[in-house]
DNA sequence: ACCTGAACACCGTTCAAGT
DNA sequence: ACCTGAACACCGTTCAAGT
């Protein structure tokens, strides 16, 4: 569903070259990404960086104040692409409560495994640590607010049980958040993206069927 | 529960020195614990720790290949210390599997609130990138298979429903995991230890209802 | 056998100087 | 306004030399 982009960086910056590179908060942007894919967050230089967009590694401190900010950039950009994503899912969901509460988990999820690098980075790091980058946080509420929304609708309805839904949008946050670290540090060996979702369904299936009313009693 | 007791570092290593340190490697350990605690895996510097015992840094090679070994070092102490924690829960609750389960679940939560360096450094730098430490890769199993052991417990009773028993496991596993990283990056707030342990057994309730057989179909 | 001290190649950050 | 190039204080790793 999502496209990767980030590939053409180099060219793009040398193509559009305004006053040395155009706009080189972006292309350091792009080229972060496109390094941190390869060889992960922790091995991300801010030499390296400035090197593969071709300029001077002292030039980046003009658009970022350092490198933690050009991280947050990273994964700023990440968090408004995964509540897009999730949006257009719950919005081409049609079905109840309960199966677009699915296709929101599966979405984030999917965004996970076909954006790695950005993901890696808005979960890495501890990046906002003393209130920098308050933009960051709101843009994780905002895709968090997907799920309480739908959990609230599902009550509504009588399909789950009556919890604060913020509690049981935890769940689903910690369901999916989790499996996907354990799929990423490889402590969970999938064959593909494709079927790292899949799996990601089965997984879920228990929580889901876990938030109807009235949970049975043990046998 | 668990008692930390890495603060006797320094003091311990002036005493018994039996060449110049008396077991370094053990020391080296321990200050690294330390540190961790206090400022994060990822602040971490091999000269700092080596300044800490009274040795320079150098002679920490003597002892550990590199720093990703002794980072392993850590991680390898904290997965033996997991085990046995969530060996003692679960030996010490006659309960049925339904309980014994959300035992060894909170038994998770609670070692990664209790020893936050040991988990961040088990769960954080991709140690083992290469199938080096493979001695780490057990004591994962070894802990992982508690799990799977109560639930084919309660498949067996009747009171788990009969899906691979890895799948099932592997939901527990993601849950405990997924909460605990949402509470160290502070996405979840919570007022102390004790607090994010007794936060967790009520988000975990859903998973652990719908592990129930025959799952409700929605209404 | 174990540790020191100096060296090496690297890093993030700063800043005068150029255009 | 934007970038360069050199400097600074740090880092992990290596290695001859000391005991």
């Amino acid at each position: 569903m999502l496209v990767s982009s980030a590939m053409t960086a180099r060219n793009a910056a040398q193509k559009k070259r305004g006053y040395h590179h155009g706009d080189l908060g972006r292309a350091l942007v792009a080229a972060a990404v496109e390094l941190i894919r390869d060889r992960g967050p922790e091995a991300f230089t801010l030499r390296e960086v400035a090197n593969a967009v071709g300029v001077t590694h002292g030039a980046a401190y003009r658009h970022f104040e350092d490198k933690t900010a050009l991280l947050a950039a990273v994964a700023e950009d990440g968090f408004r692409a995964l509540g897009a994503h999730v949006g257009r899912a719950v919005a081409s969901d049609p079905r109840g409560p309960r199966e677009r509460l699915r296709s929101i988990a599966t979405a984030y999820v999917e965004f996970a495994m076909d954006r790695p690098a950005h993901y890696r980075v808005m979960s890495g790091p501890r990046l906002n640590e003393d209130g920098r980058f308050p933009s960051l946080e709101a843009a994780i509420d905002e895709a968090f607010a997907f799920v309480i929304e739908e959990i609230r609708r599902g009550q509504a309805e009588g399909v789950f049980r009556r919890e604060p839904a913020r509690d049981l949008a935890l769940g689903v946050w910690v369901m999916a958040h989790g499996y996907v670290e354990l799929v990423f540090r490889r402590r969970l060996k999938v064959k593909s993206p494709k079927v790292a979702v899949e799996y990601f369904e089965k997984l879920f299936t228990p929580y889901l069927d876990g938030l109807a009313p009235k949970p049975p009693r043990r046998a």
